[in-house]
DNA sequence: GGCGTGACGTCAG
DNA sequence: ACTGACGCCACGC
Protein backbone atom coordinates (compact mmCIF):
# COMPACT_ATOMS: atom_id res chain seq x y z
CA UNK A 1 0.00 0.00 0.00
CA UNK A 2 1.15 3.47 -1.07
CA UNK A 3 0.46 5.19 2.04
CA UNK A 4 4.02 6.53 2.49
CA UNK A 5 5.05 9.98 0.77
CA UNK A 6 8.11 8.09 -0.42
CA UNK A 7 5.80 5.09 -1.82
CA UNK A 8 3.69 7.62 -3.97
CA UNK A 9 6.34 9.98 -5.06
CA UNK A 10 8.40 6.17 -6.25
CA UNK A 11 4.91 5.09 -8.40
CA UNK A 12 4.67 9.01 -9.79
CA UNK A 13 8.18 8.62 -11.30
CA UNK A 14 7.77 5.04 -12.28
CA UNK A 15 5.32 6.64 -14.53
CA UNK A 16 7.17 8.90 -15.93
CA UNK A 17 7.11 8.00 -19.73
CA UNK A 18 9.96 8.14 -22.09
CA UNK A 19 11.03 10.87 -24.07
CA UNK A 20 9.54 13.06 -20.96
CA UNK A 21 11.16 15.10 -17.67
CA UNK A 22 9.43 16.21 -14.78
CA UNK A 23 10.57 18.20 -12.38
CA UNK A 24 10.98 17.77 -8.49
CA UNK A 25 8.59 20.10 -7.45
CA UNK A 26 5.87 18.63 -9.94
CA UNK A 27 6.83 14.97 -9.05
CA UNK A 28 6.02 16.04 -4.73
CA UNK A 29 2.87 17.49 -6.31
CA UNK A 30 1.04 14.68 -7.96
CA UNK A 31 2.03 12.78 -4.59
CA UNK A 32 0.26 15.17 -2.26
CA UNK A 33 2.92 17.51 -1.35
CA UNK A 34 4.24 20.22 -3.40
CA UNK A 35 6.67 21.32 -1.02
CA UNK A 36 8.28 17.83 -0.86
CA UNK A 37 10.69 18.03 -3.34
CA UNK A 38 13.39 17.15 -0.52
CA UNK A 39 11.32 13.53 -0.68
CA UNK A 40 11.75 13.75 -3.85
CA UNK A 41 15.33 13.66 -3.57
CA UNK A 42 15.34 11.38 -0.71
CA UNK A 43 13.48 8.38 -2.84
CA UNK A 44 15.54 8.69 -5.73
CA UNK A 45 18.49 8.66 -3.30
CA UNK A 46 17.13 5.03 -2.24
CA UNK A 47 15.91 3.54 -5.20
CA UNK A 48 17.25 1.24 -7.62
CA UNK A 49 14.60 0.84 -10.40
CA UNK A 50 13.48 4.39 -11.42
CA UNK A 51 13.96 6.07 -14.21
CA UNK A 52 15.78 8.93 -12.26
CA UNK A 53 17.58 10.30 -14.94
CA UNK A 54 14.26 11.92 -16.09
CA UNK A 55 13.64 13.88 -13.11
CA UNK A 56 15.72 17.64 -13.06
CA UNK A 57 14.58 20.75 -11.26
CA UNK A 58 12.25 23.61 -12.09
CA UNK A 59 15.05 25.49 -13.98
CA UNK A 60 14.76 22.91 -15.85
CA UNK A 61 18.18 21.35 -15.48
CA UNK A 62 19.69 18.34 -14.54
CA UNK A 63 21.04 18.56 -10.64
CA UNK A 64 23.58 16.31 -10.71
CA UNK A 65 27.29 17.54 -10.20
CA UNK A 66 29.50 16.82 -13.47
CA UNK A 67 31.39 13.69 -12.85
CA UNK A 68 28.42 12.00 -10.25
CA UNK A 69 25.72 10.93 -13.02
CA UNK A 70 25.58 14.19 -14.68
CA UNK A 71 26.84 12.80 -17.94
CA UNK A 72 24.76 9.55 -17.66
CA UNK A 73 21.64 11.30 -17.10
CA UNK A 74 22.24 13.61 -20.16
CA UNK A 75 23.06 10.29 -22.34
CA UNK A 76 20.17 8.54 -21.32
CA UNK A 77 17.69 11.69 -22.06
CA UNK A 78 19.01 12.03 -25.40
CA UNK A 79 18.92 8.43 -25.88
CA UNK A 80 15.42 8.59 -25.31
CA UNK A 81 14.68 11.85 -27.59
CA UNK A 82 15.05 14.48 -25.04
CA UNK A 83 17.46 18.01 -26.43
CA UNK A 84 20.02 17.72 -23.10
CA UNK A 85 22.37 21.09 -23.77
CA UNK A 86 26.03 20.07 -22.78
CA UNK A 87 25.45 22.56 -19.84
CA UNK A 88 22.52 19.86 -18.88
CA UNK A 89 19.09 22.26 -19.91
CA UNK A 90 16.41 20.37 -21.35
CA UNK A 91 13.43 22.46 -22.89
CA UNK A 92 10.94 22.09 -20.38
CA UNK A 93 8.01 23.74 -22.71
CA UNK A 94 8.85 21.03 -25.10
CA UNK A 95 9.52 18.06 -22.34
CA UNK A 96 8.33 18.67 -19.54
CA UNK A 97 5.97 15.81 -18.53
CA UNK A 98 2.02 16.98 -18.82
CA UNK A 99 0.71 13.70 -16.93
CA UNK A 100 -3.07 15.82 -16.78
CA UNK A 101 -3.22 16.62 -20.28
CA UNK A 102 -3.49 13.58 -21.87
CA UNK A 103 -0.77 14.21 -24.29
C1' DG B 1 11.16 13.12 19.73
C1' DG B 2 15.49 15.53 18.09
C1' DC B 3 19.35 15.74 14.59
C1' DG B 4 21.43 15.02 10.23
C1' DT B 5 20.88 13.92 5.33
C1' DG B 6 19.26 15.08 0.46
C1' DA B 7 19.98 15.25 -7.10
C1' DC B 8 14.92 21.10 -4.24
C1' DG B 9 12.00 25.70 -4.59
C1' DT B 10 11.42 30.53 -4.30
C1' DC B 11 12.83 35.26 -3.44
C1' DA B 12 16.21 39.06 -3.14
C1' DG B 13 20.46 41.20 -4.63
C1' DA C 1 20.76 35.09 -16.00
C1' DC C 2 23.42 33.69 -11.79
C1' DT C 3 24.44 33.28 -6.78
C1' DG C 4 23.45 33.26 -2.05
C1' DA C 5 20.26 32.70 1.75
C1' DC C 6 16.30 30.79 3.80
C1' DG C 7 12.41 27.56 3.92
C1' DC C 8 10.29 23.05 2.99
C1' DC C 9 9.34 18.11 3.74
C1' DA C 10 10.21 12.99 4.70
C1' DC C 11 13.15 9.20 6.44
C1' DG C 12 16.75 6.61 9.37
C1' DC C 13 19.11 6.50 13.67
Amino acid sequence: MADTLSDRIHDVIASIPTGRVATYGQIAAMAGNPRAARAVVWVLRHSERLPWHRVINSRGTISLPPGDGFELQRALLLDEGVSVTPDGRVDLTRFLWNATGGN
